[in-house]
RNA sequence: CGGGGCGUAGCGUAGCCCGGUAUCGCGCUGGUUUUGGGAACCAGAGGUCGCAGGUUCGAAUCCUGCCGCCCCGACCA
């Protein structure tokens, strides 16, 4: 009997729900548009986060937290960031709660009316920022390099369990610097290292590049991204980097003294990464099997399942494999010996298979006679007999392949699917059948909502590696001097 | 907020048009045989048919109202 999930090519989003559900990494809770997210899969995010953690802290910044609830008048300092996020957030207006008079239940006490309502963070730019102003007087307290790692609420009209949920969990990094040159250059760097993680840990490849005024982030100068190409051929942003010059500074009045003596504002920027990171990933790599992870973030990197009848025989397997699971443990590998009885062996290797497990070992009467292993690799869906002497340092270089291999495959694919168009005709054409569409833009925002209009394509970014190159807008035939990147989003 | 669909066991469902003891699969419990790609058989347990009214001798089924969920749009730094 088959027990699979929907084919990827069928319905792309009926098999990404299941397989989110069937992998165990989350499902939709009782409260609107919110996600629980399951141990499973709660472990992979958090080997992100270490592995994210332990970058921002080599590039000098520490952790912190601020309070969940921000006083509506500090969201209104910053005009455009109140115009961003004001269609979004959650509002508490009352603080308490009493029986209702008809027995009916609990009911909201009128009387505990909050005198100033307090919004559910989307973001922390003005709570942190109404900090900072405590923070720094002089050109010795800065740079200010925070990251806070928390939960955020975005009252979303539809969400998609990762990609766009109500509440999600993120890193938001505030830094505060003496020039604009330090917060660009602050930009820039953490812009990197998210490049980075996405490359080497997720082996996603993104473009780096900068958003047009319209994508902008509310209240920032500038804002760089990374854009990812999931395997249906849309682009989903993965992590944002901004340059918010002296904006918040300005509006909460953040100075510093300089060595001159005379008093600047603030330069700032924000940066992060949610746990969409996580919904890139299931898209990036999986397949009609389930879960692809790379090795560096799977929770469990191999798994030994025995094959045996008798209880004498799991006794010899488990002897055996014993000082293999000890050696990989060593080198840091982490190892699971399915010796459960719960389950057949077939039912192991669909549900490791479900779960992503990077490297998959079988064993029998028949490899303990011949002093072999069987090793099954989830990127490639294919198996191999090994000798089991010597097997840890061939598990260990096959993790570090399936690593670079999921890379190259996503690079590949993302390869085969950014197309050059330099006519509205190629434009429309190919927008329907999705990638990235590497075309000219005449640089205004009525050509970029034109093409929005007509397409549902917006420009994902301006890469920052884009060549000068003189052509002329794809849709408006205005003069252009390089390409930027357009496709359908998340 | 518009357009469509759906609420029946833990999950997935049939039955509804045409009213008459609640269907099947998965899962669960016990047993036997199994175990190199999601085992087979036997025996069991499990139900406010989303909620509230109404019609009727009798409602999962018909009528009215309400609630909830999903999909498609609008929305989404």
């Amino acid at each position: 009997m088959s027990k699979g999930i929907t084919k990827r090519s069928e319905d792309y989003s009926a098999w990404y729900n299941e397989l989110v559900q069937r992998a165990d990494l989350a499902e939709n809770s009782a409260v609107r548009g919110c996600m629980v997210i399951k141990p499973y899969g709660f472990s992979i995010w958090e080997k992100m986060q270490r592995a994210l953690d332990d970058m921002f802290k080599e590039t000098g910044h520490s952790n912190a937290y601020f309070p969940l609830f921000i006083p509506k008048s500090f969201l209104s300092k910053e005009a455009s960031h109140v115009e961003g996020f004001a269609k979004e957030c959650a509002v508490v207006t009352h603080y308490r709660l009493k029986n209702a008079e008809d027995g009916s239940g609990v009911i909201v006490d009128p009387e505990a009316k909050l005198e100033e309502e307090l919004i559910v963070r989307p973001t922390s730019e003005t709570v942190i920022w109404s900090t900072y102003k405590n923070w720094i007087q002089s050109y010795r307290d800065l740079p200010l390099l925070i990251n806070q790692w928390a939960n955020v609420v975005r009252w979303e009209m539809r969400t998609r369990m990762f990609l766009r949920t109500t509440e999600f969990l993120w890193q938001e990094g505030h830094t505060a610097h003496a020039t604009t040159e330090e917060a660009q250059e602050e930009t820039n760097r953490m812009l990197e290292v998210y490049a980075t993680f996405a490359e080497e840990w997720m082996a996603l490849p993104v473009i780096r590049g900068a958003k047009t005024p319209n994508e902008r982030f509310a209240g920032a100068e500038d804002t760089l991204c990374i854009e990812g190409l999931m395997q249906d051929g849309k682009a989903l942003q993965c992590g944002t980097s901004h340059f918010l010059g002296q904006n918040f500074a300005r509006a909460f009045d953040v100075t510093f003294t300089n060595k001159a003596g005379e008093r600047e504002l603030v330069w700032g920027t924000s940066w992060g990464v949610s746990t969409r990171l996580m919904g890139a990933l299931i898209m990036a790599h999986s397949d009609d099997n389930g879960l692809v992870l790379p090795p560096k973030l799977a929770p469990i990197q191999v798994v030994i399942v025995p094959i045996y009848r008798a209880p004498e025989d799991l006794q010899k397997i488990s002897e055996k494999v014993s000082p293999l699971v000890a050696e990989l443990k060593a080198r840091g590998i982490s190892v699971k010996f399915d010796d459960s009885d719960n389950n057949k062996p077939g039912w192991k290797f669909a549900e490791y298979e479900l779960r992503g497990v990077p490297v998959r070992i079988a064993m029998g009467m028949r490899d303990l006679e011949n002093g072999t292993l069987e090793i099954a690799r989830r990127d490639t869906l294919t198996k191999e007999t090994q000798q089991f002497d010597g097997a840890a340092d061939f598990i260990a270089n096959l993790l570090d392949e399936i690593q670079a291999n999921i890379y190259q495959k996503a690079l590949k694919f993302r390869e085969e699917n950014t197309f050059r168009v330099d006519t509205w005709d190629e434009f429309k054409e190919q927008i329907e059948r999705g990638g990235f569409l590497s075309a000219h833009w005449d640089g205004t925002a009525e050509t970029e909502e034109r093409i929005k209009e007509e397409t549902k394509a917006t420009i994902r970014c301006i890469p920052l590696a884009a060549p000068e190159e003189s052509g002329v807008d794809v849709y408006s035939g205005k003069p252009s001097n390089r390409r930027v990147i357009f496709a359908r989003a998340y």
